[in-house]
DNA sequence: ACTGATTAACCTATCAATTGATAGACAATT
DNA sequence: AATTGTCTATCAATTGATAGGTTAATCAGT
């Protein structure tokens, strides 16, 4: 069987109508929430109906679950590991809290991560599990982020311990940003690692 | 006019009905959110109809802020402020991170304020502002209890640091524990602040 | 103490709007 | 001829909210 084939059918690189219901539920997830999202809304922003959008995901669930796992996919690609390099280390994590300080003080929405677990008990069995495993993978690359910058080879149990509190200020200073409006408490709530960082 | 008029009408100590509908609804939002949360779900819970929660609390918005002014209340009423003593303060603060563990860990949910700002798209003004208000009674507490707890009198910018850091920790633990089903993880995140609170 | 009016707290019944989802027709591409 | 992607049309369920009826308690005036 050739290439061809293979890819004609809808495992195509991508979909550009596909594509846009991805992005316009993703939009929509992080401003809403799960509950409030709908098929009618992203169809419209999309331009099309919402038996089209059915079309392409079937259920909410699988639309979701598709959301988060490009939303997962990006970080991966976006944040790759530097290669064993104080400075490239620096850089990557300064990136990453970029990333939260950005979407927070400019978009005004959480992450989609925090969207989803605040709506746990609406979510379908694969969207909890993939958003388990993603936090799996999130720990694990800040660990061996900071276990670079402090010239280790590996991620040991101080590494790793260093990632859960990184992880956990930034999701917390995004949610201190976002319910009291004030943009500078990300900054005191961060101040911790400012250093770690900061020097690059 | 006497008291007993003034005290007679809908003003009374507390409706028993009406304390009825606010914890099913501070229940239903903590687990499924403001938008998920219904009124006919809440009369169920409640065994009355749709049309008395109505009746109680005119619209949503009156319900969920009604929900977040007494959830406020009991954070007021809970924790008090200390008189200036080193161990009391410790007591206070070990208490408020004891709240966040037990939510998070036990009933499975974010706080209510998370829970709140991940769907602020949705809520009406007085939410919002009720919510940033909160916020800035929690940082003031937080950092007077620091405070204390340093054996200065007042809050100082340095204090206050410290309270942005704590509180973003606090919330930062919880949706790493709510997203990765490891309760495990609230220790490590909160790690930084252990020798502030252990020895009481 | 009796009576009549008022009010508090529920109810039934219903509305219009929105929701996720499906069936089936149509056109374009392969 | 078959497939892909869109459409129209529709469904049953759920939603927040309202209108209007019913009951029991409260209160004022005699």
């Amino acid at each position: 069987m050739d290439m061809q084939s293979t890819l004609s059918a809808a495992n195509k690189p991508e979909n550009p109508t596909k594509l846009a219901i991805l992005a316009a539920a993703e939009k929509s997830l992080l401003s809403q929430g799960y509950k409030a999202m709908s098929f009618r809304d992203l169809a419209t922003e999309v331009g099309i109906k919402s038996a089209s959008v059915h079309y392409h995901f079937p259920t909410k669930k699988d639309l979701v679950l598709a959301v988060l796992q490009r939303y997962r996919a990006e970080f991966s690609e976006h944040l790759v590991l530097p290669k064993k390099k104080r400075q490239a280390a620096q850089k990557a994590l300064n990136k990453f809290i970029n990333g939260f300080r950005k979407r927070v003080i400019d978009r005004h929405t959480l992450s989609l991560c925090t969207v989803l677990a605040a709506e746990q008990s609406l979510l379908d069995q694969t969207i909890i599990d993939e958003l388990k495993d993603f936090y799996e993978e999130k720990i694990n690359w800040l660990a061996t982020i900071v276990s670079y910058m402090k010239k280790g080879w590996m991620p040991t149990d101080e590494t790793r311990q260093y990632a859960y509190q990184i992880l956990a200020s930034l999701h917390g200073a995004s949610v201190l940003v976002q319910a009291s409006q004030e943009p500078e408490h990300f900054e005191h709530a961060m101040a911790p690692w400012r250093d770690l960082v900061e020097r690059v």
